[in-house]
Order: C-alpha cells, then sequence, then structure tokens
DNA sequence: TCCATTGCGGACAAGTTGTGTCCGCTTAAA
DNA sequence: TTTAAGCGGACACAACTTGTCCGCAATGGA
C-alpha cells in the first residue's frame, strides 16, 4: 500500500496557491519550479486536479492554475482522490467465492475479510478530509516566520511577470 | 494507493487456519487448493507470514503451517504488514527543502504534509488492529451454517491423509 | 540408510503501473 | 498575428507485482 509521489507534489503545490491568497494564480512551470520538479510531469498532476474540480485553470497568455474552492473546502483527501482516483485501496477478487465451500458463501452477503479493511480505508479517508489546505498554509505561514513569507511573496510576484 | 492481492490471499488462508480450530496445521498445497490459488505463489506469501512471525511451519513430511498464536490475537493489520512491510503509505519525499523558500524550511520539524498522511495511516492501522482472525473465522462460520461447517471440517480431514 | 514429503529462498519471466518526456492542438490575451 | 499557456495522447523507461521453477534443507517413515 503505497501513495504515488505525485499526490505529495500536488498537496504542496496546492498549498502554495492556498498562501497567496484568495483568487491567485500560478502557472505550471511557477508551481513546479517552486519545488525544482519537472514542469511537464507536474502539468499533469495539475490537469488531473482540474478534471477532479480542486482546481480550476484558465488557458491563453497569463493564464495558470487557481484553487477551484476556498481553502478550507479543500481536504488533503480531495487531493490523493485527485490524483490516484477514489476507488478503495482494498480490491475484494471474492476468492471465498472459489473452492470446495464456495457454495456456502454468497454473492449479496458481503466478504467478512473485505468489509474490514475497506472499514479500515474509510478510518483513512475520513482523517484525511478533517485537514484542509487552510490548515496546511497556516501552519506553513508559521514556520515560515516573517522573512520566509516576504521571501515568498516576492517570488510569487516575479512569476507574474516572468 | 492499492493493496496487493497477496493480503487477500493471506487473510483468507489465515482464517481457515483459525477455523479449523487450535494447533491445527496444513501444508501450502492445501491453503492453496481451498480457494483455488497457485500453490507456489501461495507458498511464497505463506513464508513471509512465517517470517512476521503470524504463522509457524514444520517442515517434512506431514509438515504444514500453523498459526503462531490464537487467533485472536492477530489482526488484520499483522498479516498486511507480513506481505506488504510495515511501512506507512506516504513516504516524505522533503519536496519542501528545495527551490526558493527551502531555507524557510527545517530538517528537524517535519512537513505538515506528511504529518497530515501519516496521521491517516495511523487511522487505518488502528481500525486494522481492531479486527483479529477470530472475529473473522467467527462471521464466517456463522455464514457457513451447519451444513458448511460440517463440509469444511471434512475437506479439512481429508487434506491430512491425501 | 534411503526415500518421499514439505518448507525455504533465490533466480527468472511477464504483465502492470508509476514516472517522465515530447508533440501537436486549442484557447486567449496583447 | 504572435505569443503564452493549458490539454491530451503517444511514447519510453523504471519499478513493482504476479507467478513459476529450481535446488537445498529438514523431517518422518519404510
Amino acid at each position: 500500500m503505497k501513495i504515488v509521489e505525485g499526490v505529495e507534489w500536488a498537496a504542496h503545490a496546492c498549498a502554495v496557491l492556498a498562501g497567496l491568497g484568495p483568487g491567485a494564480s500560478l502557472n505550471a512551470a511557477a508551481l513546479a519550479d517552486f519545488h525544482r520538479l519537472p514542469t511537464a510531469y507536474m502539468a499533469k498532476h495539475l490537469q488531473a486536479l482540474v478534471r477532479a474540480g480542486v482546481l480550476a485553470a484558465s488557458r491563453g497568455s497569463g493564464g495558470g492554475y487557481r484553487l477551484a474552492r476556498p481553502p478550507r473546502e479543500i481536504s488533503l483527501w480531495d487531493i490523493q482522490a485527485a490524483i490516484e482516483g477514489p476507488e478503495p485501496s482494498f480490491r475484494c477478487q471474492n476468492i471465498r467465492r472459489q473452492g470446495p465451500c464456495a457454495r456456502f458463501t454468497s454473492a449479496e452477503v458481503p466478504c467478512d475479510v473485505a468489509c474490514a479493511f475497506l472499514a479500515a480505508d474509510a478510518a483513512y479517508r475520513a482523517q484525511l478530509k478533517t485537514v484542509s489546505l487552510a490548515d496546511i498554509a497556516r501552519q506553513v505561514g508559521a514556520k515560515y516566520g516573517c522573512e520566509g513569507r516576504a521571501r515568498f511573496a516576492d517570488w510569487a510576484r516575479r512569476q507574474g511577470t516572468a
């Protein structure tokens, strides 16, 4: 059970947008460069975030990505689901329906093993949903301190005119 | 974030052993055959369960696998960890330590994004740990009914003498 | 002692998935 | 019209999962 690395990229990219304030927008090159990540692949993830309704994109000159909703209404689960898909981690293959005792298992009643794993999955998602981009942006901002925030704003300003 | 299929195999195989009662033992071929799974690959998973201390093996003629502890003391997390390893699903690559604002992040203080994902991971594991093999065996046994349990015992008896 | 049975571990092959690049297309502003 | 930007598909490479096979070691019975 491993999370794809793109989820980390996406979370940090969204956190950058959240830290910039309402309506702020950056293009893929800027969002990739902030963490020194390959632009083309970051762009793929950003497009996935758009398809999932987490980000909104505007095309053409001066275009870029912005949050589709207020940071408070975007959870880390929204971001993970955008990148990896919302399917549960456990995929029941119904192996219990094979073998000498198969006929004592029902197709309707779900498998007990699957139920337990799906419950754990639900606990995972519930926990992730309690953390919003607003929380992350606040925590990161606090760690940056005054100088960090100034530097961050400075970098963002340069991106608009680059 | 996908669980490898072997976890399902391992969980059901352990459930079979738990359903057989204390001290019961089956070889890899029998455990694979019960769910019509490839013996060689099932054997690999059983060996992993032994390495993790979930099962105990005895070699040679008449050998096989048995639970290393009472079913009540084996959780589904023990089984998943045996097959996939106990590492958390989120692996922080510390991408925040790169780029224009990298120097405002500390190497000691953990990343906020990583903390949130690790907390979700902990919730997942905590939930899985609440389900023991004894729970699973009881639920499966109840669904089998009288006839199913008799058939199951019958099959198990034949495995010993095959 | 010899042999059949069984688990153990490594090597290997094939298929799937994740990572990353590139290119042509569309959109929009200057 | 040009330029900047997102969109999506094709492609290549790497890593991991799935699955098989083999020789070896251990155990019990003839």
